[in-house]
DNA sequence: GATGAATGAGACTTCATTCAT
DNA sequence: AATGAATGAAGTCTCATTCAT
């Protein structure tokens, strides 16, 4: 597990409620936004009271945070857990693309929350958070690299490549489902070959 | 003109200090969410007082239909103008695709309202606009669908590679700009060799 | 002791842990006053949860109520006992003078709340107060006018000069400690021989 | 007038609806403390709605400041006005504290939020409060040093005199109006006499 | 006896909007 | 057109108090 268990205890909320008051958040939160959303919202939404939020967590944007470290912690290890760096280039970003899309649409209510409401973070917060975004980013972009050099890859750009594939995957929250895309794995599949192709790939 | 200057004119604000209104609100609106901005935060960076918007707009809501119709509209106007129906289909998704990705990245502002706040539109206005955003995503896909017909391009799936490129090009006004990327020229350029490629472009 | 020990007990807190809430209590009262104090600071001051005070004073007044009636009988007490009814007047005055602006300077905290926090008393609390403070101020009206009827004293007005006397000793509790004064028996020195001028005392 | 207009002015409230939001919050801060009340009983007993003080004070405690600040502009002035330099120290006495003594007296509701509610004052307010404090405190000590150098009075420690001097005022805004004493002048007399006694003035 | 989540009420404050000026 | 006080509703958060554990 890349995210220690404990890192994320503590004021985050470890307890049964605090999941649920986060679960509950993440779709209002995906719904209408984070700043049109009231805690009386997510409070009803669970049939609490407008003040139940508040033992578990101190104010609306530390919900905001603790969804957002969890989302991005999860992102993170779908993608790490599904490279095996031992193989060709190749199968590394047919993997690591397909589990970054489809956690996208699967969790496409989290992610949405995870990828546009980073805005609304206190600086500090906002440091954390962006750090692990940066992680995330760095495993296409090595991979890349590592097709590039072996030669199974011949991107024009190796950046613009890196970010155009993250590009995708974050904007599947933004429209999945749709009238034509409602199986994650399908949207996986369709992006893994356009981004193979973006990359260049011999196969 | 796509659009008719008197379909934008009326209520929509054709004054000089609606334009004002509409240029302050579009800098809030990108930077917090139209959920999160204050009509007294738009009247305050313009100097005015906290009534000062609604002679020129009634609610927050319009102000915000304005904004979004207005910058659809330009949009496609742009993709529309650039594009050539006659040229073969690799310069014409060239000449749109530069034209999609480098508006996004120049008003980036203006992109991410138009891009990320439709869902605060009373139902009636969001009617409207998606029919505009139909109109952009159609460009695209007609001309794929012309290319792969006279065999300039090799499309896997036809509707996820628009699909694709609309992603990136509407992605661009999330992030822009970057370290990477400032010139919004540069950005278009690696855009269109990507959407080439994504297509299975001959050339 | 005037108040029997079993018409404080009860309700009113006879616990060890009752009494140490009780000082708890009086600390925070007298730092910010009855209104804006909350039942959870109190808890907190002992590192106790917010429930914990409440199996022991069933409502935040009747806190007040305790601390209240404990300390007025307490000034009554002291006066009282210091109080050597077949001594002359000058010496009476002299000692309970000493013995009221002392207790408010040494419990000054305490005297706080006693002073102060009355106007929060339920109805039925402030009459039972009420009539503590009576026998307090009567304590010094009859010596005055011991002293007057002996010749020893000569005020120009008994009433106001009792005010006046009580007035000094109770508004020790709102500025004591100063830069000036911090030691309780230098304070209470000054003060009887302020008093002792205000009713003419012959010596 | 010592305290100018403009430098109470601002944000401190010069319109006709803040002087109203004002006296009306003095009769509730008096009555319940500073704590104890809520802005909406403020608004509510002018009739307006629980935003319409907002306008006027940004906060409660910019309005308790506001108070505050009048307050204690309005009882320096009042000592200073009456006090003539040039008198011999016994009519200066006489003067300031009739002056002190009536104002306490006839605005008592004003005095008590002046004299007791300065704990809730912001640290940055409460500085610029407290010296307007000493200022005051300063009017009667030196009153009473240059009686004793000219030989008029035999304090036994100045110090203490001028503070008692100060209690006696203050301690009025807590009880006034009582059964005994409901006109100012009456107590304003009564207390000068007192207070000659204290300082041992020879008249 | 103590805990701490939960409640119901309500606190301060803000907000979109209106309206007299 | 613009101002700015005012409104009515609501927003975030706090609070005294309760209650199951």
């Amino acid at each position: 597990m890349t995210a220690p268990r404990s890192a994320v205890a503590g004021e985050l909320g470890t307890s049964k409620a605090a999941a649920r008051i986060r679960a509950a958040a993440i779709e209002v939160f995906a719904a209408k936004g984070y700043g049109a959303t009231t805690t009386r919202e997510i409070a009803a939404s669970l049939d609490l009271s407008p003040g139940a939020v508040y033992p578990h967590y101190k104010t609306k944007e530390s919900l905001l945070y603790a969804i957002s470290l969890e989302g991005h912690h999860a992102v993170l290890t779908a993608i790490r857990n599904s490279d095996r760096t031992d193989s060709p280039a190749g199968k590394r970003l047919t993997a690591t693309v397909t589990a970054y899309v489809a956690w996208h649409a699967r969790n496409h209510a989290l992610a949405r929350v995870v990828q546009y409401e980073l805005r609304s973070l206190s600086d500090e917060h906002f440091g954390i958070i962006a750090d692990l975004r940066r992680s995330t980013s760095k495993v296409f972009t090595r991979i890349i690299e590592a097709g590039a050099a072996a030669g199974d890859f011949h991107p024009i750009d190796t950046e613009a490549a890196a970010l155009a594939i993250t590009s995708l995957g974050v904007d599947v929250s933004r429209w999945f489902p749709s009238n034509a895309y409602s199986d994650p794995d399908v949207v996986a599949e369709r992006y893994v070959e356009l981004a193979l192709r973006m990359v260049g790939s011999a196969s």
